[in-house]
DNA sequence: TTGTAGGCGTTATCAT
DNA sequence: ATGATAACGCCTACAA
């Protein structure tokens, strides 16, 4: 492969000058730019992009760390966030943690020994200190689906809260009473928030949450499954069931029909996340939007802008307002 | 960030030696071993890795090409192939072409750009010359999902006429005998070949494949819905459609309720790939198996083997045999 | 506007 | 086993 010394050779010009065309941020005359872009063409010259990254201390690397990287949840973020950065000429390194400490941890860690110029971060298990400590280490990245005060203008969320506002309110507006939970691990922090919202909701209805339906789950399928089960044993006098997340809804569907329930008719089931599968359900799932391609977007968008210098005006939406999709798995009470 | 020049002058050793204790393949005294450790360790130096590739020439990069990377359909693949390549101390960089041949080839092309050592390709459109040239230019890369007879031995595939013969069989043996089939894009190699294999299922039966049953989508839901109206337009006496994948399996799904059918019990439907939501739908559905995970697995071993010299003995599967998965879908006529 | 030369942090090839 | 030293391909002052 050619370099750019032979480049300058056959354009008879200096490293500098093939250099300039290259960067094309300094001027050069329009003459000796022709004799360079046809000696970069005759001899198929592409930039060796390690050397320019040894030389400038820049890789145009953006290491993506997303929680899981199997499952329907991550893959048209990654699909977004992927797009934005090529166009910018940035290459996306993924890597994927495995919902535990350790491997998160470890996921950043060959993230930075790839020397990426920036991180984005799904993180769900690592602690606020070592995010801050990141920080402190002038290490730029991004957060996507987790606020840290102190870094709010690089965090880009959903609001949870909201959500699970959102999901109770309209199964009571469908005439529910009777609604049991399935939470999300408490650990998480969108899980507290989707049972908080879930809360207030039934609290507007001057409702009392009644732990004898609520069942903390594992966002998983299985856990929806188990924590049905678990509920109908403690408490089977229910009419709705909301669950923090799709998955742990699908699980209750399946659940729900063994225990003789007949969908949507005597029991109604919402989910929160929208994801692909949910309207391939039976019934439809309905459940809370989370814009996670969005926030992925705005994640990439800020990278480009703080790290390099990438001038576009477009306004960065921090929290995203999150709706709920109604679907058939909502049956409404007359 | 500390350098290699740093660790060598605190541990009173040259450059050389530390490199070699990087780098672990020629022998060190054990003695100036633990000295250069200690100055590691207390310098905490990590090695820098662009340059490493500048001067080794290998940047540890393996470019990995999917047709979409949004969809159900690459994410554990995805996460398979990434696990494998990182446990060898490989990245993977990830790029879509969007299932057209430019896109495609730009895909490769930016790879190229990345310099990366290898790729793996799930492609599409691109012609096999265009491979071809590939390898002359000394480029290594397996593909997933195709084969090319003169690299036969980079290619994993699934036996995709085998996967479309098992799925009429099932179908046949269930007891039906009238059969639509939505088959994929026939510019697509897999379609060809899953619908050659329904072919050879229906004239073992001696069957004649009825064009007035058949018509082509484009591997999409919306594909999969237009095709089944088509059909129910020309021909509407069948007791089954098979689908040449799940996404149109889905969306035929959803206009045989359109039509009046009640599922499975005036139409039983099949499809092909097991994605992860052929769990969910309703009724369950009856799909062929299609081990892209393990092509993934496959692939990336190749790479490590061939480029890298790993020397693991498991032996390599070029093809894989689908298997058939029956679901509630399919329903037994008595 | 263009050229010169030093440096980026390694690896690899020689010697010793 | 260890040490000098020349690449690796490019960027970037600084000089012309």
């Amino acid at each position: 492969m050619a370099t750019i010394y032979e480049v300058a050779e056959l354009a008879k010009v200096s490293l500098a000058t093939v250099s300039r065309v290259i960067n094309g941020n300094v001027k050069v005359s329009p003459k000796t730019l022709d004799k360079v872009k046809a000696a970069m063409d005759e001899l198929g010259y592409r930039p060796n992009s390690i050397a320019q990254s040894l030389a400038s201390n820049r890789t145009n690397r953006v290491g993506v760390l997303v929680s899981e990287l199997s499952g329907p949840f991550f893959s048209n973020m990654l699909s977004i966030v992927e797009q934005e950065l090529r166009a910018a000429g940035k290459h996306a390194i993924i890597a994927a943690g495995h919902s535990d400490e350790k491997s998160e941890k470890a996921g950043i860690e060959f993230l930075l020994s790839c020397r990426c110029d920036a991180l984005i971060l799904h993180v769900d298990c690592v602690s606020d200190e070592y995010l801050l400590e990141l920080h402190r280490q002038d290490i730029p990245f991004s957060i996507i689906n987790h606020r840290i005060e102190a870094l709010s203008d690089r965090c880009f969320t959903v609001d949870n809260e909201m959500g699970g506002y959102l999901a109770a309110k309209a199964v009571l507006a469908a005439g529910h009473r009777k609604i049991a939970y399935i939470s999300g691990p408490s650990f998480k922090e969108d899980a507290q928030l989707r049972l908080a919202g879930h809360k207030r909701a039934l609290a507007e209805y001057n409702i009392e949450f009644n732990e004898a339906l609520h069942c903390t789950g594992n966002y998983q399928e299985e856990g929806g499954k188990e924590a049905l089960h678990t509920i109908y044993q403690q408490n089977s006098d229910f009419t709705a069931v909301v669950c923090a997340n799709d998955e742990m809804a699908v699980g209750a569907m399946f659940s729900a029909r063994e225990l003789g329930f007949s969908l949507p008719e005597t029991l109604s089931i919402a989910g929160f996340d929208d994801l692909i599968f949910a309207r391939y359900t039976y019934p439809t799932l309905a459940t809370v939007h989370n814009p996670i391609s969005d926030m992925g977007s705005m994640a990439a968008k800020w990278i480009l802008r703080e790290v390099y210098n990438n001038s576009s005006s477009e306004e960065l939406i921090n929290v995203f307002r999150p709706e709920f999709v109604t679907r058939r798995s909502l049956n409404l009470l007359s």
